[in-house]
DNA sequence: GAGCGCATGTAAAGGGTTACATGATTCT
DNA sequence: AGAATCATGTAACCCTTTACATGCGCTC
């Protein structure tokens, strides 16, 4: 669960609200880790209840930032260096490849054009982001530092995605002479 | 949900049981959709009483293999050209990496190397059997064909982080100098 | 006959999304 | 005055994992 952590990374930025979480969520950590509102104010109840987090102000319409405490801090640095990292890379795009077969071959250039297409948008956009970064714009604290770090693999790897729905497309569709190995009923010569 | 698809796109390349597809989603999806075995047997449930799979064959130890039906065969045609794609592509890794300028410069080496090297493993292991398809080794039934292009996919998408970790090495590490945005008490001249 | 791998399932808990609900403040 | 946005939360449901539980069949 890493939601938690999440949570405690970005507050080490500096105090935040639930709404302002999830709007950071939503714009920079969703596409590798979506979270929506209800589990972030959940996850602050029981971060704040575990004394990693308190409030740091009450402001305008009941909003409430939480500060990180030292107890926080040691937490999510814990996590960084000790804790096992998951690997698993959930993809539905590349779930969806290995049934290829199952589809239509135009239907299947179509799919894979518009996923090329997609793909390629989200990699200019963070080639974007990162352009700004580099220019300077977002400052020179380390936490932006490491957010050029993450936009880079952002950029390499739906690069990576936009080049393969490139190549797929290329890949020639199965003709039913090659279904060698799926068992028919033999021709009547 | 895409597990039940994924259980439907297996099974429509022959009558498999739970505990087969469990296998499968272990060694070839897991990667990018884990599926454990209680969920496979819950779903198998469900499909079933759904009319999109049968009960093909009983075999030893309660063994019980399912069959696609015509039903469950349009459902993943259905999934695979109607359905909007989810383009989430969750990822611990790339999550952590917001949060190195946490970790001290020397822990964040090792941790990149150690991905690094593990990426690099994967993509070599997806190589592999790419080259064993290209040699003819799985034969040339369409399925074999479709499992060639996610295998590129891994390839590709698990060279790129490898690359990544790589280049995140050579990236210096934030020097108090640069922390210029965050805010610190004048140091007494 | 001991041990391993096959094979299925249930139960409990945890993680995550969607829908519902409410109200304050700011902008036009 | 009305609309948009800020802001928080609950409830119901769905998805997923982990732990528990059981027993058969094959191999050594």
């Amino acid at each position: 669960m890493s939601l938690r952590h999440g949570l405690l990374g970005l507050l080490a930025e500096g105090p935040a609200s639930g709404y302002d979480l999830a709007r950071r969520f939503e714009e920079h950590l969703g596409p590798v880790w979506p979270a929506q509102h209800p589990k972030i104010y959940a996850e602050l109840s029981r971060l704040s209840k575990a004394g990693m987090i308190e409030v740091d102000s009450h402001g305008p319409r009941g909003r409430k930032a939480y500060r990180i405490t030292d107890a926080g801090r040691a937490e999510v640095r814990r996590w960084l260096s000790e804790d096992a990292v998951d690997h698993t890379l959930r993809s539905e795009s590349v779930l969806r490849s290995f049934f290829f077969w199952l589809m239509d071959p135009d239907d299947l250039h179509e799919h894979l054009r518009r996923e090329q297409r997609y793909f390629t948008e989200i990699a200019d956009l963070a080639r974007g982001y990162a352009a700004a970064k580099d220019r300077g714009e977002y400052g020179t604290a380390p936490q932006t530092k490491s957010m050029r770090v993450a936009l880079e693999a952002a950029i390499r790897v739906y690069q990576s995605l936009a080049d393969w729905a490139e190549w797929a497309q290329t890949v020639p569709p199965a003709t039913p002479e090659e279904d060698a190995d799926t068992p028919r009923p033999p021709t009547p010569a």
